[in-house]
DNA sequence: GGGGAAGAGTGGTATAAAGTGGGGATTTGT
DNA sequence: ACAAATCCCCACTTTATACCACTCTTCCCC
């Protein structure tokens, strides 16, 4: 049984996994994270495009719905909800549990032949391993006494 | 299965997708969105002539209707829903999946021999690439970690 | 501990679908 | 009747998808 988030009740992801990307842009979801998608997912940019974060079916339309709320209330732009939404793309995996990722978005978060996948507790994240270094060698990480 | 739109519950439209637009002003429906008409299609331009916005059939009743209540309550005037209406166009694709796009829609929206269409959650549009470019420009998206 | 089976990850090929461009017939409007 | 616009085919290129083959690791079971 995998654990479960607290506030969302949705599956937690846990773990990092280097993958090779192939010339047409598969990439093979790990094991462990592919359990819990059903058929298909999504990928979108993050905010901020530094890497790409993949969504279950329902993570994903809750997203969308935090994101529309924010727009009906004007706490979010029609240009943010533009770059979201136009920026993803659902996924399905083949036979060996690939899934293709675009040119477009390979682009955006500077992945070419291999990348990172990364459990992040509610979602997962997918980042060129040179800037996923940066995120370890970020040494905001060693305050963790106050959570841990 | 297609996400749909948790408050509308029509089909939710993601991805972008850069298409050429030839001499005879034709264009090519991205397949995943035309997956979603059944034949025909609805124009306009969007408010603010910026882009312009393709509709499902029932999206289209669906924002007649949105625009004349508007209309009722006195918060949409006479002449903005004699411009939406007499900017629409019905549209019908060809064996290729491709539908024209009016000289006058096209110049509505200064799209001359490309453009981009994408899909924006509730809605399709269709901008002229540079103008697109200045939508992702917009930094406001770095205040996703709101939503995400 | 050894052998075998199953699962995970990677690579390549063949086939189908999507996108693009153009010709020519038909219609429309002047 | 003529020019312009529209529609209906056909041809080609590129891209995506489905399949198949192989390696390596892990996990049993004996």
């Amino acid at each position: 049984m995998k654990p479960r988030d607290p506030s969302t009740n949705s599956t937690m992801h846990l773990g990092k996994h280097h993958r090779s990307v192939d010339d047409k842009g598969r990439i093979a979801m790990p094991a462990t994270f592919r359990d819990a998608f059903d058929d298909t997912g999504y990928i979108a940019k993050a905010p901020g495009h530094h890497c790409l974060t993949a969504y279950l079916p329902s993570d994903f339309t809750a997203t969308i719905e935090r994101l529309e709320s924010l727009l009906r209330e004007g706490q979010a732009t029609q240009n943010e909800y533009r770059q979201f939404t136009s920026s993803a793309v659902e996924i399905s995996f083949d036979a060996q549990g690939r899934f293709r990722l675009p040119k477009e978005l390979r682009d955006a978060a500077r992945i070419e032949d291999s990348a990172i996948v990364a459990g992040v507790g509610t979602r997962i994240e997918i980042w060129n391993p040179d800037l996923w270094a940066g995120v370890e060698a970020d040494t905001d990480s060693l305050r963790g006494e106050r959570w841990l």
